[in-house]
DNA sequence: GCGCCGCTTCGGCCGGGTCCGAAGCACGAG
DNA sequence: CTCGTGCTTCGGACCCGGCCGAAGCGGCGC
């Protein structure tokens, strides 16, 4: 089998704690550029280079020339589901990992942040608990799915399910993926409805992007209309409801 | 972030040749013992233990003694999954990758072989074909789903919905996972739903093992039911309707 | 009990790959 | 044009980790 070698190189390539320090950076979805990903990743610009050139060339980034800079970001959604999967199996079957690290440093981001094209983090799993509740979307293991009462209520949210669903009306229930969260340890909801969500409440002004962090704000306005829309645990960091 | 060192440990450990072979034999779902893992990967079986110790501790394999020989296989479905991503992104974007190798040493594996808990190969894709022609099945990129109509086909053919669906008849439609073919680079049926498929061809003897191969053959009986139930495409590996 | 077989552990060898210092290119600004 | 900055390439040193030979442990069959 020629695969397997390439199975092993693949993974090898990851395998590195520099390269695979600027992979889990880049799985906000974001473009970097080679010297922010060699201060993330704690190595010299000259070793970063090396790296970054592997990893192009094997097709886990792409890269995009643009004046003096040049942008690194995940190649394609393939490669953010590997990484997930091997995050996933690090994480280790251990449900309940206490509460390791309370640090005010990343409070926000275990609030709120991006993942690859979508949201992680307590709102990201508050918002699917609350989507499950209400009956809009079924989420398994394997797979989750929108139901017809989910596209109304969706729908009235501002939400481009169409965007979402290239392939026509009539399949429309399936574009949803669960991405287990690390901090939360629990599912949240990716794939194409993960991101139509995303894009929804930037699109509202629901949410800002927080420069230079994966982490992402509610804004107050924001805040008011989560609440609206999905209940009271979309509240806040603490439950100040 | 604890977790980048565990990513990369995780990634390092599928990363070595040797230790990738092993994983990739054992994704078809059956345990191995030490001596047959090392054949497959080509070591002496000193350098095979060490390995498997490494990816057993690692929570990647459970072995499981049984006289003196020791049963090794993939600890989760959650390794599975990351090994098909791997493997997706191993395989590269290029949709159409010629006719590499038309040996006839693995055209048994071409025509039908197991992925962990389900099928893949030719029948497979042919099968997902003809569930979604038929309108029993919605496959995307991030998910799948079986129609309400799907749920009766599947029923007829004595598929186990029900054991499939853990959590109640309520949600019985997205226990299904498309699983890009190695093969045939297209999209065939995994999650739950794969595994009650092939679960059901095997009880029926529509399917059988090949013993020391991940290949299976479809019986006489079985290719005259198969070609009932999903149309003349699960006819044979060329097509000899 | 004795010997066989599967599996594991220990030691030493060796190769691949990562790392950084220094120098070379490319692009944009002044 | 010349300088400065971001990025890449080259070279050599280092170290981690895989590999196998030999020896030790444990269960099974005779």
């Amino acid at each position: 089998m020629v695969t397997v070698t390439a199975l092993a190189r693949t993974a090898a390539l990851v395998g590195d704690p520099a390269r695979a320090g600027m992979l889990a950076v880049l799985m906000d979805g974001r473009a970097l550029t080679a010297s922010e990903l060699a201060r993330a990743a704690g190595v010299t610009p000259q070793t970063a280079s090396g790296h970054l050139a592997q990893l192009t060339e094997a097709g886990l980034l792409a890269v995009a020339r643009q004046g003096r800079h040049r942008y690194h970001r995940l190649a394609s959604p393939a490669v953010a589901r590997m990484l997930e999967g091997v995050m996933a199996v690090a994480a280790g079957p251990g449900p309940v990992p206490a509460a390791p690290r309370r640090g005010p440093r990343d409070a926000a981001l275990r609030e709120a942040r991006t993942c690859y094209d979508h949201l992680a983090g307590r709102l990201a799993v508050a918002m699917a608990d609350a989507l499950v509740a209400r009956g809009a979307v079924e989420l398994e293991a394997d797979g989750g799915a929108v139901t017809p009462a989910g596209e109304d209520f969706l729908r009235g949210l501002g939400v481009d399910l169409a965007a979402a669903a290239r392939t026509g009306p009539a399949r429309r229930r399936v574009f949803c993926r669960p991405c287990l969260d690390w901090s939360e340890r629990r599912p949240h909801i990716a794939g194409t409805l993960g991101a139509a969500l995303l894009a929804t409440c930037l699109d509202h002004g629901w949410l800002r992007r927080i420069e230079g962090s994966r982490a992402v704000a509610v804004t107050p306005g924001g805040r008011l209309a989560l609440v609206r829309a999905f209940g009271d645990g979309l509240g806040g960091p603490c439950g100040d409801a």
